[in-house]
DNA sequence: ACAGTTACATGATGATCGTCATATTTAGGA
DNA sequence: TCCTAAATATGACGATCATCATGTAACTGT
């Protein structure tokens, strides 16, 4: 059964908006090749049609969800504070694809490595530019360190199971991002 | 074929050190029983008599390797460097188990979960106690951020495939969390 | 309208792995 | 010194999964 050009194309992209999520909500090993084409409402016979290995597959899903981060620019307190937050914390499928896959990337294929560096590059330089910092060297400190922290937040945020200590690493990280930023922008 | 109290004792112990190599390096999934086993210098038929199930090795290897990891105090500059340093990210077989595991322990049982929550909760107590600061609710809010920060830099740093900016996270990482530290103790 | 191509479905295959059954060997108590 | 229980080895089983082979239907260009 053979689909139209346009159809081709939105079978492929829903497939990489299921295994986007599903990635992101349960990491790459954990997830089938059925399983995400049966979430794109397709069987797991078509999926080598559209790439050629699972390995691609997350590869390709990689650049796009890193990629579909990449958006406009982000006041910086509000970022950090629904960054930081429970409901983030609580919802990896929808979340920051770096704080729920960066720390399995290592294990995966030259080309996974490549869409994240490339990812991590641009976000950096995003957060350096919505900091009201004046010098830039400074800036580019608190962007670095500012993202590893909150990036880091989130993953200890997520492992553990005791929620009032969970809610506090996420608040007690923003208080101490936001004075870093504080401190910085008073040079 | 059965071994004296002691040598069963060593065994154990073999395996659950071998396991915490083995995982750190490459996960919990990528790691087979059998394979634990080997490293231990037994073979997979032994297993069961020693642990209920993998899972059950891995909460137990968690509770070993973050008990481990509690030794005495550290000067904080040390380790700071220490930690974020090229040999500490290029060696994760031997590194931080929270750096290597905590974000794919939120995909593990209970009891995994508890281990890292009991290990967390003393690693902070730890660096809030090294830190050269008075106040103590900016001792701990600094210790939460700057951990936060190291092992967010870490995995990042372990992400990529670029050395040079993978250097630079860990390098601007380190003097962003030393300025936090400077800053606070000028209060 | 037709024919060939193609996208996807169904089903099979081989490998890996967690777990268990059974055999073997020896420690440790009587 | 035996006898028994226990610790580990060998081997098997069933499930899961990535990948591939083949069938089928319908889009596309003529």
């Amino acid at each position: 059964m053979k689909v139209s050009r346009e159809q081709m194309a939105e079978n492929r992209r829903r497939i990489l908006d299921a295994a986007s999520v599903l990635f992101r909500d349960r990491g790459f090993d954990a997830v089938s090749v059925a399983e995400v084409m049966k979430a794109a409402g397709l069987t797991h016979g078509g999926f080598y049609g559209h790439f050629g290995s699972k390995d691609d597959l997350v590869a390709q899903t990689l650049a796009h969800v890193l990629a579909a981060d990449a958006g406009g620019d982000t006041e910086i307190r509000a970022y950090l504070e629904a960054y930081l937050s429970p409901r983030h914390r609580d919802n990896p499928a929808a979340g920051c694809p770096t704080a729920g896959l960066a720390a399995i990337i290592r294990h995966q294929t030259p080309a996974a490595r490549e869409a994240m560096t490339k990812g991590l590059r641009s976000q950096i330089g995003r957060i350096e530019t919505s900091l009201p910092l004046a010098n830039p060297a400074n800036r580019r400190q608190t962007a670095i360190g500012s993202w590893a922290a909150m990036v880091g937040a989130v993953i200890l945020a997520r492992a553990i199971d005791d929620p009032a200590l969970s809610d506090e690493i996420l608040e007690q990280t923003r208080a101490w991002i936001e004075a870093g930023i504080e401190d910085g922008s008073a040079l």
